[in-house]
RNA sequence: GCCGCUGUGGCGAAAUGGCAGACGCAACGGACUUAAAAUCCGUUGGGCUUAACGGCCCGUGCCGGUUCGAGUCCGGCCAGCGGUACCA
């Protein structure tokens, strides 16, 4: 198939021109060639990890929209930074190598050079001078620098901030340092031989495989992120951010407010000398109607409440509970199980004594591990209540027409002598406030939010800077950064849980008396900061160039990358755990903003022609290098931009590129002819002429269109104004190379390679020195845009009856007068009264007319 | 269950509270061609009516409301997609 304008040249043509005359490198400030008189700006894309499956449709969409803004913003005169990298380390490598025996360094080198080659056939301006890989000892040296940042530092709760540890005062640092060790129940994935972060278990089973997952206490490296759940909130508000990830954030973190409230134990085995049980609850206003206390089956104090009666019965369900797996104990489906401990508590508001009962419904994790059951305002109490015989007591009144029994919204104490007749949020108050005198209770918050389980038992990551010495642990000088794994011939999981680095013999022994760390860390770490890396990639003194991360970052301001674009999947997770690493650097003095990302933009995704989501299961993969092959990658970018707005999902059409390809063919000949020898030639109707009024119209709406849609990320809208355009001049006799020019200025962020070639083509005719990327974007006059008349629409009751052509700027009154001249309102008027003439001035008189 | 997003022609979509359907796809008709492809021109939400020009009615998931005027704002539903799941 003959192809509709030889993009087949022209695009490897410019590509090369680009890499050989480095384009698109960007100076830091301190450079040769910087000027500081220019605005910054930082435009970011998330990253990939470069599987051996090569680029799929989805990568593009967003890197097309970054890479129109990011050539926008250099031809309007600014400093871009706009850079890419490789998420490399990681698990697919790690299982192809074990299947293989190819060594995961190798795998991922090839793939890097697989994704690289893809995406400079794209036409991505990219400095390409600034690439860097999280598997590079290079840039993982400052990752483990980082992290020995984090361990020698804590979270000092007078100042809410990170310092280094030795401003602590108290006598075990380890049980403060922000990177600690602990014997924690994790998610171990046996078949991946490695435990996972719970962002990482989905129903039970791993994200990564869909592998079976369990619960089973091991020693672990977690981060203490929760020591920021606060500000992870508060600091999230003032960013230009979606709000629906913003929710998603706050709801993932989960903060409660309420109160933490003691109940004695009145009777009980009395195994150990307990006598309270602490429970966190959002409601104590409904203290007097807590007539039961449950105990997560896990929690220490069970055994010290059991009676010797209930103990066998106690035992039995702990067995049976601690069997299953996660999915089992979570499923909502099933009826509420639990076992009565024997032991009682006193209600401290009533001095009731009421039973202490283990449930699975109460989980070890969260809040105390034990609630009070205030069975007839809280849903599964009730459930519990009623499964047992418990008793149930009302203590709010519902509001009109609501059942009071099973009601958990927001009503009138009642029952509750001292908080009577007060709405929850006083009762609330007055009730903590009594507890507080009492001293059985306080004011309390709660996250949903846990520690961040930071190590894996995997080959292919950052080995932790930290030996073990006689059972302790210790940071390995920064000297001996960066620690590179050792070299491995086998990379198979031990299957007991201890880490593949624990069969390099050699590697492990650090000292006589010392041995290293085996636990690598998660994938998440390298992308926690290659932000601030790509500030000054080559700089080996510092993690980040000071100077350099202070004006690309914008130090002083909330700060952070100007634009960063990316898929919902990463809401929660690297989003915020590169915000809490961001946020313990800016504690510490190594970053100059508390933010890293100012404004986040999620491209949607793109379905299969079939609208399904894109598999190979379905067989509508689609391949960029496939259309790119047959349409060119200035119809591929376009035609990723021209599907819809980017944030929205959308299916995949072939025709559709088709379309966008007859467009850039359009442009193509707007300017190109071919002559008898069959070669382009720059069309005998291009002519050095001023352009019509309506042309110029034309040109300067398309200027403002494009500009403010690139500006909003509407790129669909500014292709299809670029459209009417180009179909306003594709059938004049003579082309003004002046609105050719600008068109091509347009046109050149969203194709780049068209657009270039076709700049040069008109350089024989004057008025643009130099390459298309030397020009600055074109201003539009408004004063063009402004007609002499304007068509006004006349409506009668509000629907469409006439319309009108008049002076601009006619008054109100003459815009009334012209409107009721119109036979058409006459007609319909006729034989009625008019109540009122809403006039809007250059668009409608509107006629309200009744019997 | 809870939270979020989305509902507009045959399809992808557009519309600061002011002409619903820009632009593109598909379809149909025409020009060019021996023919096809490509290209160019035209028609294209539905219905009724007119010989024709034209005219009329309906139409943005459903029901209500605010307004001179609602795809757009408010209230109540419904459907699809995504997230989450006993978080006290």
């Amino acid at each position: 198939r003959r192809k509709p304008y030889p993009f087949d040249q022209i695009e490897p043509k410019w590509q090369t021109l680009w890499d050989e005359r480095r384009d698109f490198h960007t100076p830091n400030p301190g450079e040769a060639d910087f000027d500081s008189t220019k605005p910054k700006f930082y435009i970011l894309d998330m990253f990939p990890y470069p599987s051996g499956a090569g680029l799929h449709v989805g990568h593009p969409e967003g890197y097309t929209a970054t890479d129109i803004v990011a050539r926008y913003k250099r031809l309007r005169g600014c400093n871009v930074l706009h850079p890419m990298g490789w998420d490399a380390f990681g698990l697919p490598a790690e299982q192809y190598a074990i299947k293989t025996g190819q060594h995961p360094a190798i795998t991922t080198r090839d793939n890097v050079a697989k994704f690289k080659t893809q995406l400079k056939r794209i036409g991505f301006s990219y400095d390409w001078e600034r690439e860097i890989s999280t598997a590079d000892p290079k840039f993982f040296r400052w990752t483990q620098w980082i992290f020995l940042q984090i361990y020698h530092s804590w979270f000092n709760p007078e100042t809410q901030r990170a310092e280094p540890i030795s401003s602590y005062s108290g006598n075990d640092p380890d049980s403060v340092r922000l990177a600690y060790v602990a014997e924690v129940p994790v998610n171990w994935c046996p078949e991946l031989g490695t435990v996972l972060a719970n962002e990482e278990v989905i129903n039970g089973k791993s994200e990564v495989g869909d592998f079976p997952v369990v619960r089973r206490p091991m020693r672990q490296w977690m981060l203490r992120i929760t020591a920021f759940a606060e500000r992870l909130i508060d600091e999230l508000e003032p960013l230009d951010w979606p709000a629906g990830i913003k929710l998603l954030q706050r709801n993932w973190i989960g903060k409660s407010v309420g109160a933490e409230i003691a109940f004695a134990v009145s009777e009980s085995g009395e195994r150990e000398a307990e006598r309270e049980i602490s429970v966190f609850t959002t409601r104590p206003d409904t203290l007097f109607g807590a007539t039961y206390i449950v105990l997560a089956p896990e929690n220490p104090l069970v055994r010290a409440v059991t009676t010797d009666e209930q103990e066998k019965a106690v035992q039995q369900y702990c067995t049976q509970i601690s069997a299953k797996s996660d999915l089992e104990r979570t499923d909502l489906a099933k009826e509420k199980t639990g076992v009565f401990t024997g032991g009682y508590a006193i209600n401290p508001a009533n001095g009731e004594r009421i039973p202490i009962w283990i449930a699975d419904y109460v989980l070890m994790g969260y809040g105390t591990g034990a609630i009070m059951a205030v069975p007839a305002h809280d849903a599964r109490d009730l459930e519990f209540a009623r499964q047992y015989n418990l008793p149930i007591r009302t203590v709010v009144a519902a509001p009109e027409g609501a059942e009071s029994v099973g009601y958990a919204g927001d009503g009138i104490a009642i029952n509750s002598p001292p908080i009577e007749g007060l709405p929850t949020a006083e009762a609330t108050e007055k009730i903590i406030r009594w507890l507080e005198e009492q001293q059985v209770g306080k004011r309390n918050e709660r996250y949903k939010l846990r520690d961040w389980l930071f190590s894996r038992q995997r080959y292919w990551g950052e080995p932790f800077p930290i030996v073990w010495r006689e059972g302790k642990h210790e940071s390995i000088p920064e000297s001996e950064l960066p620690l590179e794994p050792p070299p491995l011939e086998d990379f198979k999981p031990t299957g007991t849980g201890e880490p593949p680095l624990a069969k390099a013999k050699e590697w492990l022994r650090y000292s006589e008396a010392a041995t290293r760390e085996t636990n690598t860390m998660p994938q998440w770490a390298g992308s926690c900061w290659y932000y601030l890396r790509f500030c000054a990639p080559q700089e080996d003194q510092r993690f980040v160039n000071e100077a350099a991360e202070r004006y690309w970052m914008d130090a002083g301001k909330p700060g952070g990358v100007d634009l960063y674009v990316g898929g919902t999947e990463h809401a929660v997770l690297h989003l915020l755990y590169a915000r809490f690493w961001h946020k313990v650097l800016f504690d510490l003095g190594e970053v100059s903003t508390p933010e890293p990302f100012q404004r986040l933009v999620n491209q949607g995704m793109i379905l299969g022609e079939d609208g399904r989501k894109m598999s190979k299961r379905w067989g509508n993969v689609i391949d960029p290098l496939d259309v790119i092959a047959e349409y060119g990658a200035d119809a591929f970018r376009c035609y990723e931009m021209f599907m819809g707005p980017l944030q929205q999902m959308k299916p995949w059409s072939m025709k559709g590129v088709e379309g966008v390809s007859r467009f850039l063919a359009r442009v193509w000949r707007l300017i190109m002819e071919e002559n008898q020898a069959g070669d382009w030639i720059v069309s005998e109707s291009v002519k050095e002429v001023d352009l019509t009024k309506r042309q110029l119209k034309v040109v300067h709406a398309t200027i403002k269109k494009v500009t403010e849609d690139i500006e909003s990320l509407s790129f669909n809208t500014a292709i299809s104004q670029m459209m009417v355009f180009v179909n306003e001049f594709t059938n004049v006799e003579v082309k003004p190379v002046a609105a050719l020019r600008t068109l091509l200025i347009l046109l050149n962020p969203f194709a780049p390679h068209i657009s270039s070639e076709l700049w040069e083509a008109l350089g024989r005719f004057s008025g643009g020195v130099g390459d298309i990327t030397d020009q600055s974007w074109p201003e539009h006059d408004p004063t063009l845009l402004i007609e002499d008349e304007v068509e006004i629409i006349v409506q009668v009751n509000g629907k469409l009856r006439d319309r009108i052509v008049v002076p601009l700027n006619n008054s109100e009154d003459e815009l009334q007068a012209a409107a009721l001249a119109s036979a058409k309102v006459q007609e319909l008027v006729a034989g009625k009264t008019i109540r009122k003439v809403v006039v809007v001035p250059n668009k409608l008189v509107n006629i309200v007319a009744a019997d």
